[in-house]
Order: C-alpha cells, then sequence, then structure tokens
DNA sequence: ACTGCAAGACGATACGTATCGGCTCGTGCG
DNA sequence: CGCACGAGCCGATACGTATCGTCTTGCAGT
C-alpha cells in the first residue's frame, strides 16, 4: 500500500544536508519564517529543490532538523568547554544536568539564568521562536518539538527537583512537573509575549518566588 | 508623501465588517490558520477581496479584529449574565474585576480556574492559537495583541496582588508584574506546549504553590 | 455624481511534482 | 586488476496549481 520508495539514506549527500541546514538556518534569521522558501533555502544551498522534497515533508521539518542540528553542536561545544576543568572524558556525553550544591536556589537560578541567555542569543532566537509558533498551530509538530527538545532539557529540573524533595528543600506534596513549570512558564511567557526584557534578574525574582512563595514567612 | 486615499470610514458597510469577522473566526477553527486565505475568507462572506484589503492590512489583523469583536461581546454577555441579580444598568461597563472576598488564594484560583476555562473553550482555541504564534514570530502584531488583549486581562490581576500586598497576604519585596507572572506563565506554558492537559485541578495546584512556595514553611 | 461594494481578471510568487543529464557509487565480468 | 554497467542521488529546471495583493468593471446607495 504504501510502496512510496523510501530514499536510500546510506547513499545520502552530508555536504548538501549540512548546506540546507545552514541555509535555511540562516534565512530563518535574515527574513523570518513566513517569507522563508524551500526554494529559497534550495538557491541559498546550491541544492535542487528535489533534495529537499526528498528528504523532508515540510519547511518545519527542515527548520526542526537544522535546529537540532544546530543544538546538538552548541551543546557539544558547551559540554566541551565546560567540561576543560573537569575532564569529561572523550565519550562526548552531553548531559550536563543541573549542579546539586545543596543550595536549591542558587542552583536554579544558575541554570535559569542559562536559560535566560540562550533565549537572548540572537542566533537561536528566529528559529526557536518560528518552531515554538509553528508547533503552537500544529499539535503533531508541536508535539514533535515537545519531545525532541523540551523534555530532555526538562527532566533535568525534574530530577533536580526530586533531589530537593528528597532533602527537604521542596515540600513533599508538589508535583516535580509542575515546580517545574512554575520556573519555566513565566520564563517562556516574558520571552514569547515580550512583555518585558528577560534579564538574570528577572530570573533570579522567579527563582525567588516560587521557592520562598508569594505569602510573607509568618 | 502618503496621500494613499483613507477610504471614509462613515460610508463603511457594517454588515460587510461583521461578515467578515464571522467568515474569518469560522475557517481558522474549521481549516486551521495556514489555510485560512484572504480569499476564502471573502468568498464565505460573500464580499470582494478588496473590500477585505481595503479596510486591514493582514490576515492577522483580520482575525485580531474578528477575535477582539468576539471578546467583547463574549464579555458583554458573561457582564450581563453575572450582573443579573445586580442589576449593572445601562452602560455595559465590563471591567469584572477580580473578586476580593480577602481570601487570596481563594480569589486567585476562580480567576484562574475561569481562564482555564476559555482556553479550553473550542470556539476560542483555534484563533486565541493563531494570534498567539503569530505574535511570536511578528514582534509588531505580537505587541499588539498584548497590548489590546492581555495587558487590560493582566492589570485586574496586578491590581488585585497589590491589594494583597497592603494586606500583608503577599510579600512587600515582590513586584505584582512579577507575581502575576508567576500564576498565569505555566497556565500559558501548559496550554501553548500541549505538556499535559490543562485542568482546574491544575489552576489550583499552581494558586497553592505560588502563594506557599515550594520550600516548606518551617 | 461620488464612493463603497461585489466580482473577478491579472501578474507575481511559491508550492510540490516530474524529468533531465551528470556524477558517484557498488557490482560483476573479463 | 580493470573497466563497463546499472542504480540512485544530485543540481537544475519546466510544469501546473494555489494564493497573494493590485487593478478594473459595473452596480447600488447616498
Amino acid at each position: 500500500m504504501a510502496p512510496t520508495k523510501a530514499p536510500d539514506s546510506s547513499r545520502r549527500s552530508d555536504r548538501s544536508r549540512r548546506a540546507i541546514h545552514d541555509a535555511a538556518l540562516a534565512l530563518v534569521t535574515e527574513v523570518g519564517y513566513r517569507r522563508t522558501t524551500i526554494e529559497g533555502i534550495a538557491a541559498r544551498a546550491g541544492v535542487g529543490k528535489q533534495t529537499i522534497y526528498r528528504w523532508w515533508p515540510s519547511k518545519a521539518a527542515v527548520l526542526m532538523d537544522a535546529f537540532l542540528d544546530l543544538a546538538g553542536r552548541a551543546a557539544e561545544d558547551a559540554g566541551a568547554g565546560s567540561g576543560s576543568g573537569a575532564g569529561s572524558g572523550g565519550t562526548g556525553e552531553p548531559a550536563p544536568g543541573i549542579p546539586d550544591t545543596g543550595d536549591l536556589a542558587a542552583d536554579l537560578k544558575l541554570v535559569l539564568r542559562a536559560t535566560v541567555d540562550e533565549l537572548n542569543d540572537p542566533a537561536l532566537e528566529a528559529p526557536t521562536r518560528a518552531l515554538t509558533a509553528e508547533g503552537i498551530v500544529d499539535a503533531k509538530l508541536g508535539a514533535e518539538f515537545v519531545h525532541k527538545l523540551l523534555d530532555p532539557q526538562l527532566a533535568l529540573y525534574v530530577t533536580r527537583l526530586r533531589a530537593a524533595q528528597e532533602a527537604g528543600d521542596v515540600r513533599a506534596d508538589v508535583d516535580p512537573r509542575t515546580a517545574l513549570e512554575l520556573l519555566i512558564g513565566p520564563l517562556m511567557h516574558r520571552w514569547l509575549l515580550r512583555t518585558l526584557p528577560l534579564t538574570h534578574a528577572y530570573a533570579d525574582e522567579i527563582v525567588d518566588c516560587a521557592v520562598g512563595g508569594l505569602a510573607p514567612r509568618a
């Protein structure tokens, strides 16, 4: 029923793949998602349109792959950079995790600040916005986006928060998932809606509010 | 330099305007934003394309107006409904505000639950998603969206939170704006990314966490 | 008469598909 | 070992369709 030939991936040109990734990311940051066209990507990458249509089902899929590639490389770089003093070994396994110094608020601030920097990085902003927006409207793509990009990152928070619960730093009756969203939600809200600038100070504020609560401690 | 004739709005057909609003909303919920076209809206509304292009600069603008209209009417209805016992008079001034029973958590839960219901309303979901997504990518439109739709709603929270601060229910050193985002952010996050279903229970959980804090009270 | 309106023709893009040589492989025969 | 040969991806481009935003044409309301 579906002899819709599957192309032989072993013969795929890695050169073209990378050129397409780069062209897609460049165009998205230059002219925006709406005006980024498949034909434009093909032209800029020096590639035939069919080479794109052969391997990807949609513009969003191209961008998703390109972004995953970019994020992967960025993670490797970051891993190599931050691991300079620790000698992380040669495996390249990323999983940096969230530090656990025992001071929950300080640990969270560190990571939330990093997230702020990431969101403010001009090289990542346009593609991230484009993919997020597309995922908001297209449920299928959104699920893929969440599963491939967001979940792995958020899992780190969950483990750290669980550890905090065991250490008695977080109430036992709170779902770590909810706690996580209490931290990430406001950040994303401000970034997505651009209501106010996204700063380290804001990240700190969020952590303090979330951990300490809005109500005064008796 | 810009004698780009401004159409005479006094001669504008209100009938066409409403028909366009309705057609735009219907199409967006039926076939999604991407496949909603200006020509489709015109055809469904029984108007000429030029009538749309004359009064709106973009598809998003049409939808924004249509949505504002819808929200306005919904607010009137809700106001009329809830005001049945109070006899709000003939002004129709909406401004329901957030109740202040003295119990901050209970008041917030009430409003957050209402927001959850609104977000889950199938008639509002598609257009809201479409506009939000568009605003995420298009800064200009996003600002308009926030200014016209979100800010008025959020201002209610700010006043209620300020009252809570004066009553000593909220720490004085917290920016009401931040407190607000601590409540709304997680809700929007879950709705936009569809990570988990959005329920009343979740709204309650958010309020409890935000007010009480993640850390156990000594 | 003036002007907004419905209807639709029009050129400009972008879409997704279909082919066309060119090139690079793997294979098998001599 | 060497070389022809077929398969399949590649760049390129032509094609028909869809949508865009503008422009033109009557018609109707004021």
